[in-house]
DNA sequence: TCTGGGGTCCTAGGACCC
DNA sequence: TCTGGGGTCCTAGGACCC
């Protein structure tokens, strides 16, 4: 069997845990720029607020009722993440860390009617240990843990814990869950599906497996085979290695100077370089974007991508931006409004295994220390302490971000106090 | 009448996830 | 004023090879 362990309103409870007088009380967490609904508690839920809407349609109902709002705060996230982790890893010796908020647990070595059991003392500790709340489907697979965890929190999130370990079960199941409700199944599939005539993941079951095969291709054909109870989609214990390193942010405002736009760029670029090395990564390849903004469509659009190759494997961050630099000389248009740009690095390798090329003309290692240095003074000191010039120290591109929460569990400065 | 065919690599685009 | 960001995987089609 296969639980899937998953926090409830994650972000949102996150925040809760360091104003317990928000309990009970309407929450929301807002996306990047404060842009739109990414998280919400029971109680925003409840008033109507929808995932993903935008935050400035829905002020008068946020004060209307006197919802809490936040920024989005990853690194607290983050560091909660770390703990619910930890805790969940004390209980398995097989687990996959899936998302931010979620886990897999492999439980095959347990006998069926010890496992809700077990769930629940899971669910408990983490309780006591983090303070989050979580629930957890039990399954033959993975799709069924999902949609065993799924049902729980919609029908009965009190208890925490449900386990599809019959065909009755797994059949309720199915025949309560709507095609657009099964994991793998996006807004295209759905409307596959129901111009198809399926309403509910059990007549998804019941499908012919050619046809899935033909129209949602071998990946639906997996989901299909999950939805019988067959296990197909692999646990996968060890994070994988990651495929490409991006960052890419909307600005807090439209920009149309091109120095702007540039500084934007070299800082997101400035990011990726430092993401790399704190992964012991090089990079082979960058892409970078500029865009307009896509919502006013009023105003002229203009998109274009560029993927630049480069001459040996890098991480440094004068170098990366010195490429980008020359590529978006190529990209970037006049007589736009820009509202988003970013930085791509593909083709990665492990930055001790850099292939070094014979008539490279970079100083390498006299680079690799300079990083070395900007890392550790930028640890210390802040992220932007240290910068290429091209970084500049404009500030119109950066993200509004104006309900941030403290950091409390990782910056001492941010600690929370308590008045005795 | 009949204009090769099979394999591999790369890229863009489309689907999905949280 | 204002609509997220960071990922993965699969497929189709073109280029190229022999």
């Amino acid at each position: 069997m296969i639980a899937l362990v998953d926090c409830n309103n994650f972000y949102a409870s996150c925040e809760r845990l360091f104003q317990p007088g928000l309990q009970n009380k309407p929450i929301v967490v807002l996306s990047n720029n404060d842009g739109c609904v990414i998280a919400r508690s029971d109680e925003a839920r409840a008033l109507g607020i929808e995932m993903g809407a935008p935050s400035f349609l829905i002020e008068s109902l946020l004060q209307q009722h006197n919802v809490s709002v936040f920024s989005s705060n990853y690194t607290l996230y983050g560091d909660l993440s770390d703990r619910v982790m930890t805790t969940l890893s004390q209980y398995t010796d097989r687990l996959e860390v899936y998302s931010i908020d979620e886990a897999f647990l492999d439980l095959t070595s347990f006998r069926h009617h010890y496992v809700t059991g077990y769930a629940h003392t899971i669910r408990n500790m983490i309780m006591q240990n983090v303070g989050i709340p979580v629930s957890i489907g039990i399954a033959p697979s993975k799709t069924l843990a999902k949609m065993a965890n799924r049902l729980v929190k919609k029908r009965n999130k009190q208890a925490g814990v449900y386990c599809i370990d019959t065909e009755e079960k797994m059949q309720f199941a199915l025949q309560n869950t709507a095609v657009n409700d099964i994991w793998g199944i996006g807004s295209q599939y759905t409307k596959l599906l129901t111009r198809n005539g399926f309403v509910t993941a059990w007549d998804v079951s019941r499908a012919p497996e050619e046809w899935i095969r033909k129209n949602l291709s071998v990946v639906g054909q997996r989901m299909y085979n999950e939805l019988k109870g067959i296990s197909c989609i692999p646990f996968e214990e060890m994070p994988a290695k990651k495929k490409m390193v991006c960052v890419a942010r909307g600005f807090g405002k439209v920009l149309s100077d091109k120095n702007e736009v540039m500084e934007a760029l070299a800082n997101f670029t400035a990011m990726v370089a430092a993401k790399l090395r704190s992964e012991q990564l090089a990079t082979n390849a960058i892409q970078i974007f500029v865009q307009t903004n896509a919502h006013r469509s009023n105003e002229p659009q203009y998109f274009r991508s560029l993927t630049i190759q480069l001459p040996e494997a890098t991480n440094s961050t004068n170098e990366l931006i010195r490429q980008a630099r020359q590529g978006f000389e190529t990209i970037y248009r006049p007589g736009y409004n820009y509202n988003k740009t970013g930085c791509t690095a593909m083709e990665l390798v492990p930055a001790e295994k850099i292939q070094y090329n014979m008539f490279d003309t970079e100083n390498r290692a006299r680079n690799s220390q300079l990083m070395q240095v900007v890392d550790t003074v930028n640890r210390s000191f802040g992220k932007n302490a240290l910068r290429f010039a091209l970084q500049g120290f404009g500030t119109r591109w950066k993200l509004r971000q104006l309900k941030l929460s403290p950091c409390y569990t990782t910056r001492i400065e941010e600690v929370l106090t308590i008045n005795i």
